[in-house]
DNA sequence: ATGTCTCTGTGCCAGAGA
């Protein structure tokens, strides 16, 4: 069981390479964030015929989530249950493989310029994903919350510490909130199983950064206890950055046991 | 020395968001 995270910055923008991706990464389940695109907009018939089932949360020009599924889906939840929010950040299912695996879909606000609205909104959004979380660990099933978390966990998850201490993604408290969902007892799949320093899953268009590895880890799996014991490997796809036409994110691919 | 991309609309550039 394959299960992936992928911030593709438009699915319209960059429909082919997009395909192209999901070909090459060959996975059960992708989440995919800022689609940016209208739920009935979405590109569905190109991922059907494909063999994806699709869920969906649009929204007009920004943000946007989908679900794709190569097994049956059921039991979808659109929006955090915790929040009332208006923009369409969140996306989950069970994924009904031999042994079930619930996956959540998250794009978490960037919060930027901190402090502020936009910051406080971040912090409250980070409240109602720990509430949820704290809910489906009663449950104690298997799932997975995966998506752009918009959070450098430590400075070693980021090129220059000091060119984002001031920024949304790494002050403390963007940490802090982070931190808890572990402290939950949900475990940063690639911090469990590879836990390299300065590996990356987004660079900025701006000044060639993905040439000089001038990137950060925002993208994440958390895993239940229940995931972590079938979680085997993670693999961030960097390949996806080298294309033409690029999202500014790569995939994160965790797989576990079948 | 300089170098982003995508979205929208009193639209063909400009401002917002990332």
């Amino acid at each position: 069981m394959r299960i992936a995270t992928w911030n593709v910055n438009s699915i319209k923008a960059r429909l082919p390479t997009v395909l192209e991706v999901l070909d090459a990464i060959n996975c059960d389940v992708v989440c995919l964030q800022e689609i940016k695109c209208e739920t009935n907009a979405f590109p569905y018939m190109e991922l059907e015929e494909r063999g994806w089932n699709c869920e969906v949360l649009g929204q007009k020009s920004y943000n946007g989530v989908a679900l794709l599924s190569k097994h049956e889906i059921e039991d979808v939840t659109k929006g955090l249950p915790t929040i009332e929010d208006e923009q369409a950040r969140y996306i989950e299912a069970l994924i009904l493989a031999d042994r079930p695996i619930r996956v959540g879909g998250l794009y978490l606000p960037n919060g930027n310029p901190a402090p502020g609205q936009k910051y406080d909104y971040k912090m409250e959004w980070m409240d109602a994903l720990e509430q949820h979380a704290r809910a489906l660990l009663k449950q104690d099933e298997a799932f997975v919350l995966c998506g752009d978390y918009n959070c450098i966990p430590t400075p070693e998850d980021c090129w220059d510490e000091t060119v984002w201490q001031d920024d949304a993604l790494a002050l403390p408290q963007t940490r802090a909130e982070f931190r808890k969902l572990k402290y939950l007892g949900l475990a940063d799949a690639f911090e469990l199983t590879d836990n390299r320093a300065h590996q990356y899953t987004f660079w900025d268009y701006q000044g060639g950064a993905f040439k000089k590895d001038h990137g950060i880890r925002i993208d994440h799996l958390l895993c239940s206890p229940q995931a972590c014991d079938r979680l085997q490997s993670v693999e961030i796809y960097r390949k996806a950055r080298e294309l033409e036409k690029p999202s500014d994110h790569v995939p994160v691919i965790g797989t576990f046991e079948d």
